[in-house]
DNA sequence: CTGAAAGCGCTTACAG
DNA sequence: CTGAAAGCGCTTACAG
């Protein structure tokens, strides 16, 4: 790091004529300094263009500002929404963001990026990917790696997460359709890896039933959040002569390929077909029609997520560490209301 | 950081009953070791299920195996494909990737991210971000910070960079409509921070002159890469009676609400209006009508731009430091061909 | 409010 | 091929 102007500690306390000791309190904010060292000592680091060695401060403090997180990809609207909220939340506290992809807990575990907390390279992990296996919980508990699940829970293990209550949002997105006067409601699913998948499901199969409504024949069909399985389940049902009056789809990316497909066979949205999403894409509110949807808290997991997994590096008193945040159901032109 | 492990070189040495300047050795895989102890060393490092500590040798070494990204955002597809580029080239090559949001070099400087390299925290950084002042590069020369420009270029200061030519993008998306037998070609512009927007719109005005064409009244419109910007650009002509037979897109969100207007308003693509964006976005080639675009070489800019940084950092020889890229048109069918 | 001393866990010449 | 010594630049008790 030949980048680094050379000036150190010790050169600030010679030209003050103070320790080191001090120089380092008024680095850290220390209190106990008195107000004219303290000013000495902050001209003298101006004057010499001093910077702090980060490698430094990590070695005998044990602390990094960096923080992991770990997402299956960056092709996704809502893992990116994420991203970008706990990225603003870091740099609001100072703390550095350092992403690491990983389809699932072993792939995580066999690369690289393990050494991210096994070389103590961050303070914690925020995990978004899936995770399988329960061991993995444990070895992460075991190594006491401070760490906070998103968008996933573990009930059983007590492990701290901020989630999104997927039930909530499958039964409210369904319930808004059955609201619009629509009986034959169709569901897309997600990819089954992920916990919120399947909550989705359970939510519209709920919301079917308190409302004495149930899904027909071909009216819950396999996604992977994708365009392609929403457009390819409205021809199939096409095909069939067996089109719904409305479908949820398990993400936005569906919910487009349907409405993609509706518009390439002349069925009019929502008079003849309603969609409603669920994630708030971008595109969502920018293309017309406007496409219904079911917004995530994402600004919230990001702000709960970073200062959860702070509580946690810092020793706090853990309580709450099961944090489960609300989806809210907007309703824009595919769906009638 | 109480979850690493404690265990550290000299339990190791002890171990084994060698120096820990050795164990060092084989922690570096310097081939100077005898084999039967290198393989002593590898036994104890497992039994004690010992991991480096990444300040300390940070510390003592001045190699961070860290690289800081900044993009002015995390919403926008381009950027994400570029992103996803890097962090792919930079797990391959056994270092982390931190990303850093800054809409540009002022906010960069005066945000903590700066610290990321006055604190040598990184070992470099590879830009995306506008940069408005030439101070800039200055500023990072003077400190010796390895950096490469992205999608951005200085010819005149002799900065490392690697680009896309926007101009033969333009160019060739252009004169695809021209082949195509459209003539009133019209081009909604990008934003005007990107460099990448004037040489675009540059490329689009050569392939017009070239062709004996000429932009004609309303035919350039400024845009900002929203699907807004394209959609407002097609109401406007059809009240003014002055829709052009082809719109080439800025990037693929206008496209997009190009698409959209024409779809709302009856019109036929590419029948009656061809429209051709920019970037590849993943729904180009997953909606219908496909949107023909061009393709940005995201995958080489992001194993280029490591390349070139790593060779930076290690001091190697610094041929060939400014590295340009071809984007490749892709027609799909919202041109006719 | 201040500082001397020890320590954080490695790597880097240098000598052999 | 191996190791003793010094050093990287801070922070942390501890004593005053």
């Amino acid at each position: 790091m030949e980048f680094l102007n050379g000036v150190n500690i010790y050169d600030i306390a010679k030209k003050t004529g103070l320790s080191v000791v001090t120089v380092s309190r008024v680095l850290n904010n220390n209190p106990n300094v008195r107000e004219s060292n303290r000013l000495k000592v902050e001209a003298a680091m101006k004057e010499l263009d001093y910077r702090p060695n980060a490698a430094a401060r990590i070695l005998s403090s044990g602390k990094t500002s960096m923080v992991a997180v770990v997402v299956p990809n960056l092709m996704d609207a809502f893992i990116i929404q994420v991203l970008s909220a706990i990225e603003r939340e870091l740099k609001a506290s100072g703390m550095f963001m350092v992403v690491a992809t990983a389809a699932d807990d072993t792939e995580f575990a066999d690369s690289i990026y393990a050494s991210l907390f096994m070389e103590g390279r961050v303070d914690g992990i925020l995990i978004l990917s899936p995770i399988y296996d329960n061991g993995y919980y444990f070895e992460l508990k075991k190594r006491n790696i401070p760490f906070v699940l998103l968008d996933r829970e573990q009930v059983e293990l007590q492990v701290p997460s901020v989630s999104v209550d997927n039930f909530y949002g499958g039964y409210e997105a369904t319930m808004s359709l059955i609201r619009g006067g629509y009986k034959k409601i169709a569901h897309i699913t997600g990819s089954e890896c992920f916990q919120s998948s399947s909550e989705r499901l359970n939510g519209y199969l709920k919301a079917l039933e308190d409302s004495g409504l149930e899904a027909g024949e071909g009216m819950v069909v396999k996604g992977d959040f994708t365009p392609a399985c929403g457009f390819n389940a409205v021809s199939d049902w096409l095909r069939d002569g067996n089109l719904p009056d409305a479908v949820f789809a398990a993400d936005d990316n569906t919910a487009f390929g349907v409405l993609n497909a509706a518009q390439i066979n002349g069925i009019p949205v929502p008079g003849r077909l309603a969609v409603i999403g669920y994630d708030d894409h971008p595109y969502a509110s920018m293309l017309f029609p406007k496409l219904s949807t079911v917004k995530q808290p994402t600004e919230e997991m990001g702000v709960s997520c970073v200062n959860m997994l702070m509580d946690i590096v810092d020793g706090k008193p853990k309580r709450n560490m099961r944090i489960i945040l609300k989806p809210t159901v907007v309703l824009r032109e595919t769906t009638r209301n």
